[in-house]
DNA sequence: TGACGAACCATATATTCCCATGGTATTACT
DNA sequence: AGTAATACCATGGGAATATATGGTTCGTCA
């Protein structure tokens, strides 16, 4: 169920190379392909990253709609149009430039676990955005009691 | 499941050939051909594009309807219509003249993976796009949850 | 015979593999 | 408990391989 837990700090080198957390990569490996599939988010400066499972998840509810429906092309394209980023043998993959351009990222990568998938995030911006989540928690907790 | 996954920048030579992401190729090899049913999308200055075997499958879902109806006839033309790009020795196709300019492809064509097929983008207006899809996206996100 | 397209060949670039290293945590042993 | 041995993991660099790309030649058809 929740197989993206924790949060991990690990090395970028020079060929834009990074560790996928170990206890992570099981729940990476799929039958025909192991690696993440992953693209800059919606919402923040970060990598929004999943397993190739969950995109067959996706299709399956795709097929039911008709493909020329304007709507499914803008989800298959969001959804399948990410980058493909396979292990190497050590259970790296490595970030293109774009990628680390778009979410500013510098000589660290920060894996936080989201469930079902995770992100990665330069670990000064992570910061910055937990700061604004805790105190949107705030808040909230604050209103309810 | 989902053949088409991720996104490829290719050059685009004065011959109008262009590489086929390598490993896209494998699902657009079948019995009888190896290459890419192209036309200029119905929507968008894009070309889409599929495998043959696709085709078959479409085709089982006209066969549900009524062959007679103007709007089958439509489909069936569009569909069926398209142009037939099938790969040289080294995984490449040929774009006429006719299809790039149809979607103003300059120098570079980026393949956009979008599950069961993919489509062809100048990369300029490929980001005119992902901007309206990811505001669709974001809009449908916040309205769900 | 000239234009066009298809096959062929050559090379540069990018990607992936393979091996070596250091560190850390875990386990075993006395 | 303290120390040694071991396994696992992150990291780095170079070599091998795959891929993308550009050019040339050959054949075919108008």
């Amino acid at each position: 169920m929740s197989d993206f837990i924790g949060r991990y700090l690990n090395k970028v080198d020079k060929k834009g190379r990074v560790s996928v957390p170990a206890g992570w990569r099981p729940s990476l490996i799929s039958k025909d392909f192991s690696g993440i599939i992953a693209q800059s988010s919606l919402s923040e400066k970060a990598i929004d990253a999943y397993p190739r499972d969950y995109l067959e998840l996706l299709q399956g509810k795709l097929d039911l709609n008709d493909p020329l429906l304007e709507e499914n092309e803008y989800e298959s394209t969001v959804l399948f149009g990410g980058s493909v980023l396979s292990f190497d043998s050590e259970g790296r993959v490595v970030l293109s430039d774009s990628l680390r351009n778009e979410i500013n990222l510098a000589s660290e990568a920060l894996f936080v676990g989201m469930g079902r998938r995770f992100r990665i995030w330069d670990p000064k911006i992570f910061n910055e955005y937990l700061g604004r989540a805790k105190s949107y928690m705030d808040k909230r907790r604050k209103n309810k009691a």
